[in-house]
RNA sequence: GGAGAGGUGGCUGAGUGGUCGAUAGCGGCGGUCUCGAAAACCGUUAUACCCGCGAGGGUAUCCAGGGUUCGAAUCCCUGCCUCUCCGCCA
């Protein structure tokens, strides 16, 4: 959330950039129930302190055996007028609080302003699209006819939008999970880590999905659990409500976990074959640093998204995502997209996000410069290292032959016992 | 799932209604001593918020949320978590 003090003390700049994230919050309403809030605060406290001083004083004359009768009555009076206030405060606290969460994180002055994704400005490409001297097949004819899912029987077990991953297409599913959390741990530096699938409310809350995007997650039938929409909420909210020493940050941390999403209002809209399903895997990094470095860290774990799709030889272009489009949370986002010649698109595999200290305020995560300094707020990032379904598609389809096969990029070969060839 | 025990400051651990944000020890930091270190001794040791330009003042926090009371770490209720035993189980 944001600084509430930052609000108070620069209301405009709050609205203009509340604004360019396309949100109606009402700004002046949160300024106004801060002020009554801070109203209320001043006034309950000074009873309150006339309350402890009086108990004192009625302490000292019940140990001298005084008779104290008068001062309790006095007192009742004060206390039943704090209650009073502590209700006044509750109702209006709570209101202020609710609020807060739905204001989103402000855009960084280098984020492009734009309403939508018309307004995303692409930043680089990296290798070009292969030339077929034949018509590339989308991944859902090649990945069928060589066995490797089986969109039907996953409907059936579970419903649209499932995948029943069947033979090279299981195998080369666990393939990229390894390979991708190998290159993370050996080659840039995270940390592994393997988190629960199922969180609470309040992490939910911590990382900004909550209470905003409710209805694109999956919740348990106990009312307190969600499935996890991406590894960035459990990895992020590893160390919710701690004070980190100096030498704990920077924390870099990779995860793999499944993804469920609901994809509410999706239906239909390039939802074909394995372009977007309510259960995908994904390698997820996450990084814990120092506010003054978090954007030379969003290059960088920008970069490590990339250098996956490099080892893969999968052509990609970068693009940074307009104010508008850009998710509720982050200050500024790149997405990677990568080409599939099959569907003839670029698809989204990678969003590498810088969240200031936006989620770190949510779930009070702090870390202390220095020895003796007082504790702040660290920026957390994170970047997908990638999401595994859009790369599927784009292994299968640029990696076809005419024959229908598909041949395996040589550094999957190792983990998928060697194969070269699919079909 | 059943039965029991328990959650106090960085850690250990006192404290069952009243000057308790909290005794003590350890650890940390500063100092005395020392050529230096150890030991000993002395001092210090949280977080958040509110008011104030500031000096400073105030409030809250003993797992969390309610309640009782003039007053709650302490009593009551609810929840969460940990531990022990039993049961079940990949």
């Amino acid at each position: 959330m944001l600084d509430i003090k930052y609000i108070r003390e620069n209301p405009d700049s709050v609205k203009q950039g509340v604004a360019n994230k396309n949100s109606k919050i009402d700004i002046d309403k949160i300024i106004d129930l801060d002020r009554e809030r801070r109203d209320i605060v001043t006034g309950m406290e000074a009873l309150r302190e006339k309350r402890n001083k009086a108990s004192g004083e009625i302490a000292v004359m019940k140990k001298n055996k005084q008779d104290a009768t008068a001062q309790i009555a006095a007192m009742k009076a004060v206390g039943d007028q704090i209650s009073t206030d502590e209700e006044r405060l509750r109702v209006v606290e709570e209101e202020l609080g609710q609020m807060l969460l739905m204001v989103p994180n402000l855009p960084h002055e280098t984020t492009p302003v734009g309403r939508d994704e018309s307004a995303n400005v692409e930043i680089r490409q990296w290798g070009s699209k292969p030339k077929f001297d034949f018509t590339p097949q989308a991944h859902w004819d090649i990945g069928t006819k060589l066995g490797m899912f089986d969109f039907e029987r996953g409907a059936k077990i579970s419903g649209s939008g499932f995948i029943l991953y069947t033979n090279a297409g299981a195998l080369l599913e666990r393939a990229l999970i390894n390979f991708f959390l190998d290159v993370h741990v050996t080659r840039h530096g995270y940390t592994e880590v393997f988190p629960p699938f199922m969180v609470n409310t309040q992490t939910m809350t911590g990382t900004g999905q909550l209470p905003k995007m409710a209805e694109d997650m999956y919740q348990l039938n106990d009312q307190t659990m969600w499935l996890v929409p991406t590894a960035e909420v459990p990895v992020t909210n590893i160390y919710a409500n701690e004070i980190l020493a100096p030498t704990d940050v920077p924390k870099y941390m990779v995860a793999y976990t499944p993804c469920f999403r609901r994809e509410a209002g999706a239906a239909g809209k390039d939802t074909r074959g394995l372009i977007r399903v309510h259960q995908f895997d994904k390698v997820e990094m996450v990084r814990i640093v120092r506010p003054e470095v978090s954007y030379q860290e969003l290059d960088t774990i920008t970069g490590h998204a990339e250098s996956i799709l490099q080892l893969l030889g999968l052509h990609y272009r970068v693009v940074e995502l307009a104010s508008g489009d850009i998710s509720f949370a982050a200050t500024k986002c790149y997405d990677l997209e990568v080409w599939a010649p099959g569907v003839g698109k670029y698809l989204e595999v990678s969003s590498c996000s810088n969240f200031s200290d936006f989620q770190a305020r949510r779930m009070n995560l702090r870390y202390r410069p220095a020895e003796g300094e007082k504790p702040v707020f660290p920026h957390t990032l994170n970047g997908s290292g990638l999401a595994l379904p859009r790369t599927v598609i784009a292994i299968i389809e640029n990696y076809q032959t005419a024959d229908g096969k598909i041949v395996v990029p040589e550094v999957l070969r190792p983990y998928m016992r060697g194969l070269e060839v699919i079909g």
